[in-house]
DNA sequence: AAATATCGCTTGCAATATCAAGCAATGATT
DNA sequence: AATCATTGCTTGATATTGCAAGCGATATTT
């Protein structure tokens, strides 16, 4: 997509990670990834887009395709978490757009208290 | 890994191509598909990748590997019918009260728009 | 045989990925 | 209040991707 750097802005947030927690962790600058979620990087390479997916706990396929990067074919049906029902389940489909704002309000309440 | 040139070009003239039918085909210059098959490239693109491997009928998945990239470890990942991975495993646990006020927060921007 | 086409290849060149070093703003500590 | 640490960010600098243009060598055509 063309302002994926938004994206992944926000799933470090989410997490309530630093630009220099991330580096440590990634082993890739803090100058770097300000500007990946800035968009200012538009090709970032598998390898940093692995390190990434793993930090921030999605998957390796996910980022690759928001960069525009050809993923393998890949179709699967429904599934859903150990146990209990997914959320996106009883959610059901959501934008990308959508996801983005529930991101950042996740984000959002999980820091108001502190 | 080291010598993946060596591989490509043995794709390539296992099927009798020449590197200008292959230009053509894949819209990556001779030039480049010489350097990538002396050696001389380390990491061509995902998207150069995944044309070669469609013209050469190898899987992409297969060249991701050979030329070093994390290859997508198919795991059981949550999916969506759509195929792109539930937001739930992208934001890993959330809590009762969060999915609660994600619902709702969700049902929000939703009845804002228009 | 001479002219022409085609082959793989080399060589600059522009665009990009990524980093080290530093910056101003804000937060914490004394 | 003053000092120190931490935050995100900008700015060169270097390495790499990928291309256009050309090269000499080998076919193919006239």
């Amino acid at each position: 997509m063309q302002h994926y750097g938004e994206y992944i802005r926000a799933l470090r947030e989410a997490k309530n990670m630093t630009l220099r927690e991330v580096e440590k962790l990634a082993d890739v600058s803090n100058a770097y990834l300000s500007q990946l979620e800035s968009g200012k990087v538009k090709q970032p390479s598998p390898l940093t887009l692995h390190k990434l997916s793993e930090i921030y706990g999605v998957s390796y396929d996910l980022l690759m395709e928001k960069v525009g990067y050809p993923t393998p074919e890949r179709k699967e049906n429904v599934k859903s978490e150990s146990g209990k029902t997914s959320i996106a389940y009883r959610i059901g489909h959501i934008s990308d757009d959508e996801e983005l704002e529930l991101l950042n309000y996740l984000k959002f309440i999980r820091t108001r208290k502190k």
